[in-house]
DNA sequence: TCAAATTACTTGCGTTTGCATATAGTCTGG
DNA sequence: CCAGACTATATGCAAACGCAAGTAATTTGA
């Protein structure tokens, strides 16, 4: 794992130069290929990102408000609501009115939502194992809790 | 930092979760708001992520093509192309045709360029820090060299 | 040597996104 | 009890994006 510079970084790595310090970019980079090689897995079942996350959140979370919901997906409130729009127009998830406040409504995954999500879940798994491949359980499990330290450290600020 | 499952996650957290345990989308969580937290300073300098990303990579290795600066900037070509029509019109970025293949194009880093992106590096780099804060420099190194092996296998797919 | 395949980049087009704002319900202080 | 502040969600709009197709240059191979 060398830390020195490659002068001939121009060979298509990048590996040794100024940007593979800097986290965010590999984050970044790793996150955007991730999210390509899904993208065909979930175009085929009609889904957005933000309608693929809302639907991976409610899997965990069923029925919590939509602002709440916007905040898990990390999807805009706005784009959120009308990716809800279309969820619920394909029969995904539904949207019921808050008895408790009349401006809030709490979302619900269909049976149809749940098994859509479940059909995509098996791509993302195998992604997130072909990310992983040769990264031993120890390694895996401290990188974890980096991520929960960080979630936390962003997460502080606005919420 | 607790492994449990919390029963009573719906209070915010969803820290004990499903979904806690699955890296991407901690990844993509932290850099949503990572990304959403520099979009303010971009946009005070005109930018989108696009246009960011292409100047952080030419500030690093420039001069090179847009297909190679497409995989390191984790843009599709054609948003890149357009982001690069922008750069070049605010005098940020020149395209000057490669004399060994008339298809191809260098992209390199006027004085402005480089001066926009530098005033926006400090922000990515507080931003960066407020990420890590708290965690030391033997977990921030390993979890760079785990990000490192990532990389490296979701890269050898398609390059 | 030249037609077919490939590569580099651009453009057309429909969808998605984010920001600002609108609408409607709830809370708070007086 | 009510005016003003605040909160939850939706919508108008312009910018950004991704896919597919287009253009132009280079390589391949028979």
């Amino acid at each position: 794992m060398s830390t020195e510079r490659n002068p001939d970084a121009a060979d298509g790595t990048l590996a040794d130069t100024g940007l593979s310090h800097f986290a965010p970019y590999l984050m970044n980079r790793i996150m955007g290929r991730y999210n390509a090689n899904i993208r065909a897995k979930m175009s085929a079942l009609g889904l957005s990102t933000a309608k693929m996350r809302a639907l991976a959140v409610l899997s965990v979370e069923d029925g919590i408000a939509i602002n709440t919901l916007s905040v898990f997906a990390v999807v805009e409130q706005s784009t959120l609501s009308r990716a809800l729009d279309k969820l619920q127009a394909d029969g995904l998830v539904t949207r019921a009115a808050d008895p408790e406040d009349n401006r809030s409504f709490r979302v619900f995954l269909t049976d149809a939502g749940r098994e859509v999500n479940e059909s995509l879940w098996p791509h993302m798994r195998a992604e997130q194992d072909r990310m992983f491949a040769g990264v031993d359980d120890n390694q895996r499990a401290a990188f974890l809790n980096t991520l929960h330290k960080m979630l936390e450290n962003v997460r502080v600020h606005e919420f």
